[in-house]
DNA sequence: GTCTATATTGTGATAGAC
DNA sequence: GTCTATCACAATATAGAC
């Protein structure tokens, strides 16, 4: 999506700060006008519809982090060079756009029937990439690519998408602990994710 | 709450419903009626308002999961054993209510200065139960307490808050296999966490 | 307790002047 | 490109009959 005019990116930049907190439902065009400090009309002009102006906005989110992952899954990295890699991208990524998950989410929630088709126009194949690790991780016999993954992108991105719940209920509240813990993160679960190959 | 009619309860089981999938905005009284089969004046003669029954909609998906925990916090087990009980407990909780992660997120996320009253309300009290761990545990020195109970809860929560997304992307669609998956981690996941807690 | 009728406001969208 | 005026419709909520 190419936004030419000021006026068109401060609308994106508006429809997308709203869109994140109250999700497409809660979020009225007026709303989003009164932000940008247009007039509402304009909306209208320039995206032809709100779903049309959402979908403009919920593929930008998805386009934030999906391009990243599958980029890597097509490098030359070994295994355990690629967790580093991934686990740095996506909680950089999260640090940055720390909405992202719970407003993709409860879209694919409401809308679950969306994602073989999102997956198609990303281009997104991860049977290959699964088969890439199974091989070259393969020295770890019982190891279960589905359920390794799972874990990892558990690890990356709940604190992210349960950020409130956690400041208040592991920080006290304090946004800076939180978010000082967070960056931590980029080099505990790196770690933490090794012990996972281990044999028992 | 208490739900004395048949009518009374229908609204809120409808309610439940839609406003998990569809959120709160996204969920006309309508609908609510219409999937409950009654006529939408109803809805405001037993919840008065629609902010009324989405509160007690959300109050009761809260106290789905909250005071299971807050309860161990409170048992007398020993910490390896309490690991392995709140896992349990979490998946089996999310396993039936699936939705419920998103829907508390996606509130909290719109509205995060709830959060405090939210724990006061529901007693819980989260520096109790790290003092009572940390001493517990306290011969895994290095251990970050903060951080090893958001792993855990991580692992737990995630893959049911992502539920379309991992589905498509790693059992290829297939429900079944999913489910299956999310069972065995029950097993799976405690065992992993005990690794957390070996030096390296 | 349950219904019909109605008040009131909000919303997405378009037509047309400038 | 940007505005005003306006439309059609949906939404929450209440009053009042039964």
């Amino acid at each position: 999506m190419v936004l030419n005019t000021e006026t068109e990116q401060r609308i994106v930049a508006s429809a997308e700060k709203l869109f994140y907190q109250k999700g497409k439902a809660g979020t009225s065009m007026q709303d989003i006008a009164d932000d940008a400090g247009i007039n509402r009309t304009l909306l209208n002009y320039y995206f032809r519809s709100k779903d049309q102006l959402f979908e403009a906005v919920f593929r930008r989110a998805m386009g934030r982090f999906v391009p990243g992952l599958a980029a890597m899954l097509q490098s030359e990295m070994r295994f355990s060079e690629y967790i580093l890699h991934l686990v740095e991208t996506i909680i950089d990524t999260m640090i940055e756009h720390p909405q992202i998950p719970i407003f993709v989410l409860q879209e694919l929630t409401s809308n679950p029937s969306r994602m073989p088709q999102i997956m198609r126009e990303m281009g997104v194949d991860p049977e290959k990439g699964f088969q890439k690790f199974t091989q070259d991780a393969g020295l770890h016999g019982r190891l279960d690519m589905r359920q390794f993954i799972l874990n990892v992108l558990s690890l990356c991105i709940f604190p992210f998408a349960a950020r409130p719940v956690v400041t208040e209920i592991l920080y006290n509240g304090d946004q800076e602990a939180y978010l000082l813990a967070m960056k931590q993160r980029k080099k505990l679960l790196p770690e933490l994710i090794m012990k996972f190959l281990n044999e028992r």
